[in-house]
DNA sequence: GCCAAGTTGAACGGTAGTGTTCAAGTTACG
DNA sequence: CGTAACTTGAACACTACCGTTCAACTTGGC
């Protein structure tokens, strides 16, 4: 057998490091946009020419942070079952993923700073999808309002789930209160009728 | 009649200096909350020196500006009739100055950046209040649920309005669509019942 | 018309971030 | 154990921004 053309093997520290070096990365840049390498590389414990040495500029940090997180997103709603009234899976996947949403959110904001504008909706585009199928089918099924576009609606959920993440953040609001706060406001802004 | 002890008098183009500094100002920090002094100051078609002969350091500037956009907004909201049903009022409030308020928004976040919180929050205080008691008001007389904190209700207006307003400058939606959006969105999220 | 008030670009020093190099040190792993 | 892979801080050049000074210029207001 051989091995494949790239080099396969890295040290097994050195794995470790960019493992560190991108949650440190998805941290910060959730926190502050405009973080620093220097900040990230301290985050991650890590000298900042060895995050250097793993990845060739900011831009490129910041495009694996956010392909990162996006991933992990994927994972988590990949493994939900969505299924059924979609009321209920709409509950459920705030429950379980606001926080990922948010942060995913809030990485994409300091991507959107650095990187090409296709390339980072490249990126977010498919993850987005699922939300927004979500919020399709419940139209088509007729327990989501269908006087507003589902981009709308879509892009409403975002921005709830976004700001209950700063206010979490800031302190007005319980991070233990925000789901139930966002799936109720949510629930009740798309119900047909009105 | 003695002059007042400060110089009363500026000449009438510096003035008019200041006032399109200002306007630029917030303009360009609403769009990026870390928008250069150089940049406004091109914005505002004046010398950087000319900018820094009016105002003492970037910081000041901020506070200049945010102090400036929160009183537009005041004034605005005290000549709104906010009387009557509480839906109607937040009908008015939402199709007159979604985007003012979105905008005061953006130029709050910028101030946060380099402004102490304290002071940021003295001068957001007030306007922010309106809004406030209008939406207790609304629980008050049974017309905006009372099963979410007042304060979560004023929150999440603000991302909507936010988010509508970010929503417009990337193209997402139509300028003229966002206050039925965001007062749709809203007044069915306030509904009482479940 | 005069002059003070105001504007302007150029230039300067200071700070902070990016990305690179180097030489010395540490450590995973065969 | 030995070596190649890896890490590290110091130092460097480069860029961008802030805030200041200065000398020349324009313009408002009496």
């Amino acid at each position: 057998m051989t091995r494949p053309l790239a080099k396969p093997t890295r040290r097994a520290d050195a794995q470790h490091n960019v493992e560190r070096i991108l949650e440190a990365a998805v941290s910060c840049l959730s926190r502050d946009p405009d973080a620093s390498v220097s900040e990230i590389a301290q985050a991650a414990r890590v000298g900042r020419v060895t995050l250097y040495g793993h990845f060739p500029s900011r831009d490129a940090l910041v495009e694996a942070a956010l392909t990162r997180v996006l991933a992990e997103g994927e994972e988590l709603l990949a493994g939900l079952d969505l299924t059924g009234d979609p009321r209920d899976a709409l509950r459920v996947l705030i429950r379980s993923s606001w926080l990922l949403i948010a942060q995913s959110s809030a990485v994409l904001e300091a991507a959107q700073a650095s990187l090409p504008p296709e390339r980072v909706h490249e990126l977010h585009a498919e993850p987005a999808r699922r939300v927004d199928q979500l919020i399709r089918r419940g139209q088509d099924e007729g327990v989501f309002r269908t006087d507003l576009p589902a981009s709308w609606l879509t892009s409403a959920l975002h921005h709830i789930m976004k700001g209950a993440a700063v206010d979490v953040a800031s302190g007005q609001v319980d991070r233990a209160d925000a789901p139930r706060l966002i799936s109720e406001t949510v629930l009740a802004a798309y119900r047909v009728d009105g």
